[in-house]
DNA sequence: ATAAAACCTATAGTAACTATAGAGTCAAAC
DNA sequence: GTTTGACTCTATAGTTACTATAGGTTTTAT
């Protein structure tokens, strides 16, 4: 299949390909007489293993050193377990301080319902140090 | 005062403090005769005001319209309103998106525990589509 | 035969910085 | 009086994960 008929099957944008592919993170397919890049079931899979990955907020580089361990069945996968656990410390960490965002905002929002002029604006003044 | 000690005291980096100035959100300076930046406490406070607005995460397109806006204080403040309550709604969209991650982490770090081969690891099953 | 659709490469843009190179300024120590 | 070191200057490139564009080639449909 060709480059678009992959990027609908898969929901990744053309340009997403073609750059998870200078990115190492898909091999570089065969290609046709044209020089069209041409794509089986294979690559189907690998770019949907990095499509999921990606869902989970995994980086990139993250993403290859996975596909690398994937190519070596037999070694251990303890690298694998730290990867997502230090993936989930960051989640974690974000989701804290999001919420101390939220708060914040929160209590920014409440200072000024009304309609009010700039200046004196309850936002405003949270906003002054 | 330089602007090493205006990033000293603000606890912005010098770099950042030139970036602010070129983007608009911290007026020009004056120059010293050797043509250093020369910065007074309005512009601290200027800096400060920024610096907390980005605390928030208020992306710097929307603090130059705050900054905009408090040249304007007779001006009614319902854009200030506006821009927070959508700040707040990003955030808490955001935190939602994070707690999906954060479970299907949690499944994932759960599914391998052990020390397996790559080839039986939970995780990367889990992976695999 | 030609027009439209799909593909190609290479490059620039996004956000909010950070880091570097290469040069100029300034105060103090020698 | 010069030299050292700390500080500053501008301009440019790098970061992440894409997205968008320009200008050209190939395939497909009419």
């Amino acid at each position: 299949m060709k480059i678009g008929q992959l990027a609908k099957v898969s929901g990744c944008s053309i340009q997403t390909i073609r750059y998870y592919e200078k990115e190492g993170l898909l091999n570089p397919p065969s290609r046709s007489e044209g020089n069209f890049r041409l794509y089986d079931e294979k690559a189907l899979k690998q770019l949907e293993f990095v499509k999921h990955c990606r869902s989970l907020d995994i980086p990139l580089s993250d993403i290859k050193t996975l596909l690398e361990l994937k190519n070596r069945p037999e070694e251990s996968c303890s690298s694998i377990n730290d990867l997502i656990a230090n993936q989930l410390d960051l989640v974690n960490q974000r989701i804290n301080e999001l919420n101390v965002l939220k708060s914040e905002l929160q209590i920014m929002k409440k200072a000024c319902s009304s309609d009010n002029t700039v200046e004196s604006c309850g936002i405003m003044k949270t906003l002054d140090v």
